[in-house]
Parts: C-alpha cells; structure tokens; sequence
DNA sequence: CTGAAAGCGCTAACAC
DNA sequence: GTGTTAGCGCTTTCAG
C-alpha cells in the first residue's frame, strides 16, 4: 500500500469513511454532524494531514501572500516598515514576500509587473524613481498596490508618504534657533523623489528663515556611512565656516561626524549633526545623533492596513476613492545638535 | 462581451485559434511550428497574457517558492545572509518567503511544520534554540530544509554552520599577542547555541594560552547596543583592571566601547574591544571596531546553493547523505584593538 | 447534513 | 505538430 505521497482530502475522505466534501467542511469549520467532525479529525491528525495550499489558492483566487517590495532591506528604515507590515499581517493569516530590488528601477517594474501571475494578493511598494511607466503599470495591475512614497498629482494607486519636507523644516528650524548659521546639507542621491523632497525641505526652509541658500552647501552623494564621511570632507574644505550639517539619513550623518572628529572638530561645539530616520545608528555615535525620524515604522503600519483593507473590500469597488495618507515627522534632539556643552557625550 | 477576469490559456488558444495545448507549449517553448507560434505569442501580447503561477503549482507540484526563517530581519548578520540567498535564488527564478520569528520558539516551529502546506519548495532556517520537536519536525519535513547554525551530532539535516568557537579563540589569542591579560567576554543570550559556543571558543581559547578563565570577567545579556553599555559598566566596576573586552556580535561591543568612553578610558589604549560579525556597526564606531567575521554572508550564500541542489535533485534519493559545511572565521583587525597609539582614530 | 460532480488554470500524456 | 483529455487538491454548488 504506497501511500503515494502526503494525505489530501480523498485519503482522508477514505479513512474517515465520509466524502470529500465532509472532509473539506470539517476543515473549514462548515457545520457538520459531531459525529462526522470527529471521525474527520481523527483521520486527519492520525496522517497528519495539512491540506495544500496551492490547491486552496488556484479555487479560491486568492494566495494569501502579499509582496513587499523596497531598494535594500539593508537600510534601517525599511526593515522599520518589514516589522510593522509583518506585525500586520501575519496574525490576519498572510506570508509576506520581500524583494530587495537594490534600486534597480527594471526590477521594481518587474514586480509590479510580477502582479499579474497571481502569485500575490497585494503588494507594498517604495519606489525609488515614479515613471510613467511605473504609473501605467500600477494602474493596470490585477492586484491591489499600495506605494509608500510620494505619487505624482492624479495617480490613482494608495499610498502613505513621509513629509520629508517638514521633516527638513523641523531640522532647520532647530539649528537656526540653536545660533547656527551656515547649515549645509548631505543629500542621498537626487534623483529620487525622497532625494528631490529633502533638498526642497531644506532650501524652504532656509528661505523661510530668511536665509539664501547657496550651492556650495550642498553636497549630493550615494547612501552611506564613508560617502558621508567623503561629502563632510569636501564641504569643510572648501567653507570651514560651517557651523552645522543636515544630512539626509543616519549613515550620512554618521560619516559626517566622524569626519568632523577626524578633523578634530568637536560636536556640536564646533559642528552640529542632524541625520534622518532615527535608526539605531543614531545611536551608535558619540555623541548620540539627533535626528528626523519620518516615521517609518508607522508608514509600514498604515501601509500594511491599507492594503489589508482593500484585500478584505471583496468586489473592489470600481470607483472607490485613492487614499492617501501622510505621517508627520518628528524631531528626536540628542547630543549631536545640542547648545554648546551640554550632553555632547563627550568628556570637555 | 464580459471578458470575466484575466485571459487564461482557453482566452488565448480561442483568439489564435489554437488548441489550450499548444498555447501551453509555446509559452514553455516546447516546439510549435512558426506560425503556431507567432500566432499565440501576438494573441498573448495582445491581452497582456500572463500565465497563473498558482495553477502552474498544482499541476508541477512545486511553488518556486523558498522560505527564508531567522529571528530579527534588523540584524546585520541576517541582512547578509538574505542578501546571498536572494543573490542565488532569484536569477533561478524562486521567490523569497521571509519570516521574522522575533525568537519566538514557538513561531520557529510553525514555519517548519508550514512546511506542509506546500507553499513553498523548501526552507532556509536559522534557529535559536534546536529542541528535539524542531529535530523531529524537521526530519518528518515533506520539502528540504538548510539550517544555518549547529545541530546535534546525529542529525538529518543539511546544515551550514559558523565556526564561533575558532572565531572566538582567533580573537582571544590576538588580544593575548598584544598583551592583554584580563580579556572579560559580554556574551548574548547563552541558552542558544551560539550563545553556547561562543562562550565555550572564549573559554578553550584561554585555557590554550595557559589562562584561567574566571567567572567574574564573563557577563550575559540581550543583544543591544544598551545592553552592552550596561554590561561593560558592571564588568568595570566589579574589576577596573580589565584590560580587554571580547563581545559575541558588534551591537555589544559597540555599547562596550561607548561605556568605556563614558568613564574616561581611552580605547585601545586602557581598553581593547572585539565585536562579532563584522556588521556595518563596526565601521560606525570611533575607533573602528575589530571584529570577527563569522561569515554571514558566506553562510547564506552556501546555504542558497545546498537548497537549490537538494530541490533540483528531482526524486530525493532516499538515503543521500547529509550535508555540513563550515564556514572559516575571519578576524579583521581595526583600531579598538590595535596596540597603543595606533589607528585608534582618536587624536591623543 | 451529506455526497456527487463541476471546475479553478495549467501541463503532459496520448492519440491523431 | 497538434488537439483531446485527464488530472493536480481543493471548495462549492446542487440534489438528495
């Protein structure tokens, strides 16, 4: 008697001497006679039986996965928004797939794209670049998608954006009232909507204080803690008058400071740091970093939410409405920014 | 004429006036002559074709899913090793399930036993605690399964594994080389394994150098960088003559760092400091961190390949033998442990 | 409450 | 080469 592989609802069915249909409402939780829940349940757990799947995903139409979808996993504030999704949506049942796509803007189209073999319900994605292709592409997709990240005007795909804008406005407004003047900016790659964002922040909120900005403040460079420490270089060279530095994450910030260190530069005394995401490398300096957290973890919250709720709305609603929803961000004061002498963390 | 959903192979075969088989064909590339071809390939473009995956699974019996299981997606090591397997995986056209256990024990087991439900074609499990239920799950699994980590002598399982105990004593007899004698150990949770070797490769280390080691120069805390922190000050306090610090991953060591500072001690002058993994942490430091590299990425990489090999092996010989890889350490010398007065990073 | 049967979308024999 | 057909394992009418 080869029992050709795992038991399925016949080899149950069989066993406990009922149909398999009996065997699927069992499983199901679909009223039956005690008898015959019993009887089923016996045979199930005497084989061992997990019913398959693939199967209950080809006749329900729906897979109970969900992909998310972002540059690098690597990056603190992704693996902020993974938690929260996860936090979401494993007790409502779901597998959460990731695609750490490494900024490769192909591959991001290719996911999107990926919808259409129904192999997930849903998808969460962080674009780094919105094409119009990306916009055509999201539009079509046979499944629903929500973006974190800034969408054009009249793009009709949910999404939840950081306000980097205010969240460089907070920074600055904080190094202005602390007495620095000359604040330059390290900004991530500029091509990018966050990059574009957070150089806007910045330039408003100079000009809302009055002051011009000038170009040689701002240095554009890749994500990381040397291409920081590089960008402070250059900026302290070429204007040592410079009293503060925002930079557009914690790796930048955190290279900036060490550089300033390396420089003999003591922070905040002669250089204040701001950095943004409030990742745990904001505490991994001395003196601790402040920093701009945009609040990832509750944009993969709300995410993860919406898209839940879309997955739940059974006939998607034709014209239902795009939501959109914004998370403020947050200004997290350490020692890195703090007034001269205090909390520095390090010993005068 | 409602075209009911996504077109399915009967769409296409209708619209190129084929049969569903050789719509089947030419999407596989299976010979078809040229105009079948041609025909099925414009009918597909046309309505934008995609084949169903989940339909694909039932029929072929495998999901091209592979399931990815540790306990915190935030730690440096794991990024690694997700990044490797997904660098394997993915150009074999697999997707990546990713589970974040939160160590909890209990999760751990779930994802084994999940493993029933044939979403995915096999597991990749880096586990916190190996309990004989895992062992036992484990063996009963219906899909491979790689463990990165040690198992018991004995079992069925293809493993990878850290060598912590060599890690540990190339740490150790480099502290001892430049003359450290009080080396105290900041370990993490010890009642999981590599917390157990790490603790046991500290320990053989010494007693290899002739030393003894001492109760009172080990200390046991969560993972942290506050952890560290506050395991660093007791040790100090309890015993100012320490002279070294060997920690079992960078979070700690880098609290370590941080505390010895706080007191004043320079670094490595009064006090030398050795993290675990060789994570971005290690270069976020003032010194830079010395760590051992245990070969996360390298684990992950080998761990991929180990389970693409056991999933293309079409018919699992039944008695095909076990396979065990260790991966080598790596010590990678910076300034927390460089003899005095070199590369410390720190301007006397 | 239960069983028989249809069918989710696809692939792979098997005949022609 | 190509079409016909039989399932993969499950859920869900539809009769009884």
């Amino acid at each position: 008697m080869a029992s050709s592989g795992p038991p399925t609802v016949e080899t149950i069915a069989q066993r406990a001497g009922v149909s398999i249909a009996s065997v699927s409402r069992v499983m199901n939780g679909h009223g039956a006679r005690p008898d015959t829940v019993r009887r089923v349940e016996r045979a199930a757990a005497e084989l061992g039986y997990v019913p398959n799947a693939v199967a209950r995903s080809l006749k329900g139409g729906r897979t109970r996965q969900i992909t998310f979808a972002m540059q690098d996993i690597g990056n603190p504030a992704y693996v902020s928004m993974f938690r929260e999704i996860q936090a979401v949506t494993r007790p409502l049942g779901y597998r959460l797939l990731l695609h750490s796509t490494d900024a490769d803007a192909a591959a991001e189209l290719g996911v999107v794209r990926s919808l259409a073999d129904r192999t997930s319900d849903g998808l969460i994605l962080c674009p780094i670049r919105v094409t119009d292709e990306h916009l055509t592409a999201m539009r079509e997709a046979v499944r629903p998608i929500v973006v974190i990240g800034s969408l054009p005007e009249g793009a009709t795909v949910d999404s939840v954006r950081a306000d980097s804008v205010s969240g460089a406005a907070l920074a600055l407004r904080h190094l202005l009232e602390s007495g620095r003047r000359r604040i330059a900016f390290i900004n991530g790659p500029a091509d990018t909507v966050p990059g574009r964002n957070r150089l806007l922040g910045y330039e408003k909120a100079l000009r809302d204080a009055g002051v011009t900005p000038e170009r040689g403040l701002t240095e554009t460079t890749e994500f990381g803690i040397e291409a920081g420490a590089a960008a402070a270089h250059r900026l302290l060279d070429a204007d040592p008058a410079i009293d503060s530095v925002f930079c557009a994450n914690d790796q930048l910030a955190l290279g900036a400071a060490h550089a300033a260190q390396d420089r003999g530069l003591d922070i905040p005394g002669d250089l204040a740091v701001i950095g943004m995401d409030d990742s745990e490398l904001a505490r991994a300096s001395r003196p601790l970093l402040s920093s701009v957290d945009l609040g990832s973890a509750e944009r993969g919250r709300i995410a993860a939410r919406m898209l839940v709720a879309r997955l739940e709305e059974s006939p998607p609603p034709p014209g239902s409405p795009v939501r959109c929803e914004t998370v403020a961000p947050r200004l997290v004061v350490r020692g890195s920014s703090s007034p001269l002498g205090v909390g520095s963390g390090i010993p005068a």
